[in-house]
Formats: structure tokens, sequence, C-alpha cells
DNA sequence: TACAGTTACGGACCGCGTAAGCATA
DNA sequence: TATGCTTACGCGGTCCGTAACTGTA
């Protein structure tokens, strides 16, 4: 078995069981992926695909099990190479992050500054996304760190930091019946439509539930995906803007009043995920730093040398969370 | 990077940093093994290993971070291999355990006994040792499976599945004035002369804490590290026994009184454990089963696939547990 | 002089690329 | 006829074993 029979045979499956994109993307001669397969396959004594004469058309048990853990072994052999390149080549190399909307575009930029300061030659990529889409791809190695709030059980099986505790806020015009009340109720905010983000609403634990709880049935305007369009519509009236904490820019958003919704909205967490035994470079933990003050190396590491998830959570508890 | 460069290194490691008998270990040439070693450092650009002059005298700290990543490349290329032998060659194999005195002595020869009758071909080798040299052979993957009592702690990276719990008998001879109680006291033992084992006696939740939390400061009048010595002391009339149910055989034993003692001694679950992630043969879950009927391969399965082990603790409470 | 690792070299093997073959839509 | 995998073959690299070499106790 040779490494790049794994290599090829990964390949082959992330390009849809196709072998001659496969071997392009591989930059070699499909022939010769075809035959490291074969070879493959008669050493192990299997077949690894389904074939339909001489098309590939998926794989078998015995290919799934395989892929799986020819997965890990490329992911530590990648780490191997990185150890090194991290200490010979220490201000260079790639971070890629994947992110939700709020975080990208409120949190990160500073963060990203300073650490393009210490670092220029790491090349930055940011992915945006939904939940599910970071966990896609973060299952699939396409990212060295995740940060989002919410949805930890999609990513059940990777480490996960908090960074930190924020609330919502309650954002109007101006010139808004709101505009002057310090600690809102729930039932004076009912009282107006709201502005606020799908994910917000829905699902459980949700804005709806909260309102329902207090028997309250308030009438929903415009759910967006973003804050920027959230403000947007709030500043054109259509009514109470519901955001997180850290989306409230003081200078830019001058024009609305934001009144703090602690008292009446649970607080969440922005956690900060990687995969279980993944090869940190020394930059990366840079930006953590950079990120979240409170998760130096030392905590990190404790944390990813740790294997169960509820020692880890335990072990975190002890940290000071900044609140933004 | 080749897979055989690792398993040099790998191998040189686990022989005290010795090229030459390494060599010998893989069949192989030694200038071939310096030579691979060389061009493993050249590629990744950094040394693994400290040299005095010419020999090598340990690792360096990259060396450390790629050998421990070399043995999971190893393992995951090994179970890679092994998912095809287990579909080809389902009957033949090896099985390697490690366990206690008790459980070699008392619980496994029926369950191995029916094991080679379905499994004749499969090569079972038996590892009897002490919780802590049980760890030491499982962490060097030298088993595939580990049946102990208790040092929970000592194996964080396994899947612990419960096998079946059990708790201690008072053992006496016919003529002692303790064979005709049904149900003695604490008080009542510590009358007499106490025979047992090394490691029930001291540390934590201990017997001796046990009686000291009753105000009672019995005389141990002999520890041994099994159950056999135990009983032939008692036998001798040395003092009262507290042996493992299991230890004690109705025929062989006849000559013994045993007494219950559930309603004094806290009750003790016996576990079994593998790797995270290990790949286990078909005869292997046949052996489970056989050991702990409850742990059907589903069940195993379903433990094996969840990385959190407070949710895998979860899982496995629901089961019905046997009671020795 | 014994021991441990390095350097040097010829042979065998193997993976690659090109080119031709074959089956399916 | 286009697509996609297989077979055939020559080239070049590489890994191996033997043998000679170098540095250390």
């Amino acid at each position: 078995m040779k490494l790049h029979q794994l290599r090829y045979f990964v390949a082959i499956v992330q390009n849809g069981m196709n072998v001659t994109t496969a071997a392009h993307k591989l930059h070699t001669s499909q022939p010769g992926v075809s035959k490291q397969i074969r070879l493959l396959e008669d050493e192990l004594g299997a077949p690894l695909f389904l074939r339909e004469s001489r098309e590939l058309t998926g794989l078998t048990e015995v290919g799934q099990q395989v892929f799986n853990r020819s997965l890990t072994v490329l992911r530590e052999i990648q780490s191997i190479r990185g150890v090194t390149a991290d200490l010979t080549r220490a201000q260079r190399g790639t971070l890629s992050l994947a992110t939700t909307h709020t975080q990208a575009r409120y949190v990160l930029p500073p963060v990203i500054q300073r650490f393009r300061a210490s670092y220029p030659d790491v090349e930055l990529h940011l992915h945006q996304g939904t939940s599910e889409q970071i966990a896609e791809l973060a299952s699939l190695d396409r990212i060295d760190l995740a940060i989002a709030t919410g949805g930890e059980a999609v990513f059940s099986e990777f480490v996960l930091l908090p960074c930190y505790r924020w609330h919502r806020k309650i954002i109007v015009p101006r010139d808004h019946p709101l505009a002057s009340v310090q600690r809102p109720t729930l039932k004076q905010i009912a009282a107006h439509p709201i502005v606020t983000y799908v994910f917000s609403f829905n699902g459980p634990s949700s804005l709806q539930e909260l309102f329902a709880a207090a028997g309250l049935e308030p009438k929903v305007s415009l759910t967006a995906r973003d804050a920027d369009v959230i403000k947007t519509y709030v500043r054109l009236g259509l009514g109470v803007g519901i955001v997180a904490s850290m989306a409230i820019d003081p200078i830019a958003d001058a024009d609305l009043v934001a009144i703090d919704g602690a008292h009446l909205f649970p607080s969440h967490t922005t956690w900060l995920g990687f995969r279980q035994g993944a090869l940190l470079r020394g930059y990366t933990y840079k930006f953590i730093a950079e990120l979240a003050p409170h998760l130096t190396r030392d905590v990190i590491e404790a944390a990813m040398g740790e294997p169960d998830r509820a020692a880890r959570t335990e072990l975190l508890q002890a940290l000071p969370l900044p609140a933004l």
C-alpha cells in the first residue's frame, strides 16, 4: 500500500467517481491513476468501487471504510509536513477561516488587521456561510478554523473553545416611541413590528418562543440574514430591530438608538472550533489570541490534549470570558 | 514522504534509537534505513533525531511530534488492511487481550472456550497484568481489547463499555463462627482478621475506608494479588476472605461458605476497552458478545461512532447490565 | 579492534506518460 | 462519434543490498 494510492483513491471519490477529472487535478495521467487503484484493490483483496461495466458508480462498503480511514491518514501526513513548516517557514503559510456574517462583518475586521500586521506573508482565506455550510467545509478539511455561534451539535468531532459572550440589542430610529425607554419590556417591544435575523426567529429557544412564553405574538415585518439589512429597514421605519450586540457601530450607527436587551434575551457564546488533533501553526495561535485573548497557547493545547469533550468543557469554564 | 520512511522512523524510536537493530527487525539493510531517515529529514527540512557525532541519542521536539503522528498513520494503515482481511479471511487472524487475574482466571475461561469453538483459527493472546500494565500495553497498540475493573482515568483515549456488575463475597471455612450468619455486619466481620486483595484494601473508596467510616479498624492478616491465594489462606484459618463474587466456584470451593456482601460493599463494573477508531474484526464482536451478551455489534458501533465520552456513557447507561 | 552510521554503486523494480484498444450512450 | 476506463510499452527514477569508508570507545 502506498500513500499516493490512497491519495488517488480519495481524489476519485471526491470528484464524483470520475477517474479522468481526478487524474487532472492530481496533475498526472488517467491510466496511471486507474492502475494504482487496481493495485490497491488487488492488495486489499476486495473491490473499493461499484462498477457498471467500466464506469465507477459508487463505493462498496469496504470502499467507504477505506475512504474514511484514508482521509485520516492523509490528514496526519499533512500535519507531519506542517510540523516542520511551522518551524522553518514560520511566517509563511495559509490560514482558512469559515464564519458567519456577523463575525466576518463586525468582529473579525480589527482582528484580521492586527494579524496581517504581524504576519503579512500568511495567506488568509475567509469563507462566509451558515453554520451548516461551515460544518460542511470543516468536515471536508477545507478550513483550519471555524468561528460561529450555536450549532455545537453539528461539530461533534471538533474541539470547541468559547471566544466571548454577547447578547442582543434593540435598535430603533431616533424618533421612535421606544427610543427614550431605558429598559423596555417584551410587551412594549411586541407592540411594534419586528425586524430581525432569520435564524434568531425560528427553531428552538428562538425569539418567537421567547415572546410566546410571555403570551405575546409580535408581528414580524422582515427577517434578514444579516444586521446590515436589518439596520437599513429599521432606518426606513419598518419596525424595531433586534440584532447582535457587536453589530452596532457607535459612529456609523449614530442615527439609531441602541437599547440593551440583556435583561430580555438570553446571552450567546461564540466559539472557535478545529478538528481534534489538527496541527495549529504558530501564527494560528497568534490569530486566536487576537480574537480571544484568554485563549492562550497553553489553554488551547490543554483543551486539545483532553480527548473527552465534557472534561474540556469543564476545563474551559474556569476561563474569564469577554463580553461584547 | 513515504510510508516506509515513517515505518523506519518509528522502528528506530521503538528500538532505542538504534538503526542497526531496527533494520534487522524490518528485515532490511542498515544503510537503507539510514538513507530513508535522511531523506525524510531532508524533506521535512528539520532533523528528527538528536545526534552525538554519528550516534542517535534521542528525538528532537519535531521528532517527537512526527513520531506521534506517524503512529496514528501506521495504525490507520493497519486498519485499512484489516478492513478487507476481515471480509476475505474472516475466520483467521489474531485477538490480543489484556486483563486482570480475576477475569483471566474466573470469567474468561468459559468465554474463550466458546469462542475457540466458533473460531479455531484465530490466534488468541492473553496478557495478564495490573491496570497500569494493561494501560501500557494498550497505549502501545499491543492489544486489541482491554478488560478490567476500575482505573477508568488511565484509559482516557479509549472507548470503555460496561460488561457486567459484580460485588464482593465473604468466604469462611465451614466451622467458622461467621459461617451461619446470613447478613453479617461490618462490625461482625471486623472482629476477625481479614484476607483480601492488595488493591481492594488501599487507595480511595477502599475497604479500609469503608470500615473506617463505620468506626472500625479490622486487622488485616494478609493481602494477596489474587483470589486463589486468598482462598488458600482462608482454608488455613488465617481469617475471613473478601473476594470478587465471580471468584467463587460452587464445586471447587464447596468446602468454604460464601456469604453475599452486596449489602456491605459497593458494587463494581468490569468494562471492556479499545482504542477509539480501532478496527474490530468480525470475530472480535463475537468474542465481546460471548463475554457480555448485551454488547451487540450495533451497540458497540453506536458507542464507537460517538466521539464524546459523556454522550457514550449516557448511551450505554440504558443497557441492561448483567450481574455476576 | 569492535561498533555504529555514512557513502558509493550496480541491479531490480515500479510508477509515469504516451499510444492504442474497447465498451457504452 | 464522444466519453471513460483498460491494456501495452519504453523511459527514468528510486529503493535495495553489498561493499568499502569514517569516526568513536
